[in-house]
DNA sequence: ACCTGAACACCGTTCAAGT
DNA sequence: ACCTGAACACCGTTCAAGT
């Protein structure tokens, strides 16, 4: 018999993503994500093996999000490599900041199996290796590229788990360290 | 009635790190640690006011055993600053990887309430920072020092989320990025 | 075709009761 | 003094049954 579909895949991880960011990932569970869609927990079934398939969804969503970002910024910085690098880390943490919870979903979560696939990282990773490439010269870029997302995602991460309550100017700490870093592999 | 204590605050704590490294935190349960002690889990309500308070007492162990590890190789190092940090960069991601789920409970967990306070972490961070300041100078010593925490905190923690699945060599990558890093600040 | 009720095994936590 | 059995509210997940 017809029954005309109430929720569908994209209105589900939309509301998931929503829920995490306004109550924390810990807080989700099926039950309330399926009452705030107006259906019941075994009805999300339909669309997701488990509940770790849905944050892996979740996660992509954030990643291409993220790489979108990114891009936008390394465009309008105009064509110093070093500029271009700075607005991107600037950009990056924007970013993670406007959405905390997803965020720490997606970077510094113990569960291995909510990661996006290999692919999908190298998506986000190539564009801005060729960036970084034009300081550190072709033969450390991918070196240069590592050091540069651990020092990015490492601040950002410290500063969202509390690591960083001494005080201080931490908008302009983190513009230091990365010009300090970028000025390093020159 | 006497009734001699089969466990103490201790035992449960160094068995619950145990678990947690042998089968990741997700897998901690109550009743399994209870039963690993010999004991039900409401017993375990007797030394931990919570799951929470237990997993911070094991964060707290974690960081003490990690500050220590990292003075004996800025000990170790001789004088030189950049060498000591470069020593103690590579203690830390070593450290690390020996107790992956731990170090990820303590340096990556979305739940605030599990970290030590403010003042444990300050211990950490002091003996670093005087030796950072003999490279970046004391005036931007705490700014070279978070730069410092992320760059390495960051690069483990990407690296054991699996972030870095593109080859190369990651020791090298590492300690390649941290005297960059360094070098920017001279 | 899509959704749900009822059930299962499992959580963390509380507390009166046992020894 | 220390531990437990039983209970509570809540999980994720399965599946036969409903519309």
């Amino acid at each position: 018999m017809p029954y005309p579909a109430q929720v569908d895949h994209e209105r589900i991880v939309l509301k998931a993503r929503e829920m995490i960011e306004l109550e924390g990932v810990a807080a989700l569970s099926l039950g309330k994500l399926a009452a705030a869609l107006g259906i019941k927990a075994p009805s999300l079934y339909r669309y997701f093996a488990s509940k770790t398939d849905l944050l892996r969804a979740v996660n992509i969503v954030l990643n291409e999000q993220l790489v979108a970002a990114l891009q936008e910024a390394a465009t309008q910085a105009g064509d110093d490599p070093t500029a271009r690098m700075l607005a991107i880390a600037r950009a990056y943490r924007a970013f993670a900041h406007s959405f905390p919870a997803t965020y720490d979903l997606a970077f510094t979560n113990t569960i291995p199996e909510i990661q996006p696939d290999a692919e999908a990282l190298e998506r986000l990773a190539l564009p801005l290796q060729a960036i970084i490439a034009e300081v550190s010269g072709e033969a450390n870029s991918l070196a240069a590229l590592r050091g540069a997302m651990a020092l990015i995602h490492g601040f950002v991460s410290l500063e969202q788990n509390g690591q960083f309550r001494r005080g201080g100017d931490l908008d302009a700490a983190f513009m230091q360290a990365v010009a300090a870093y970028l000025a390093g592999w020159k």
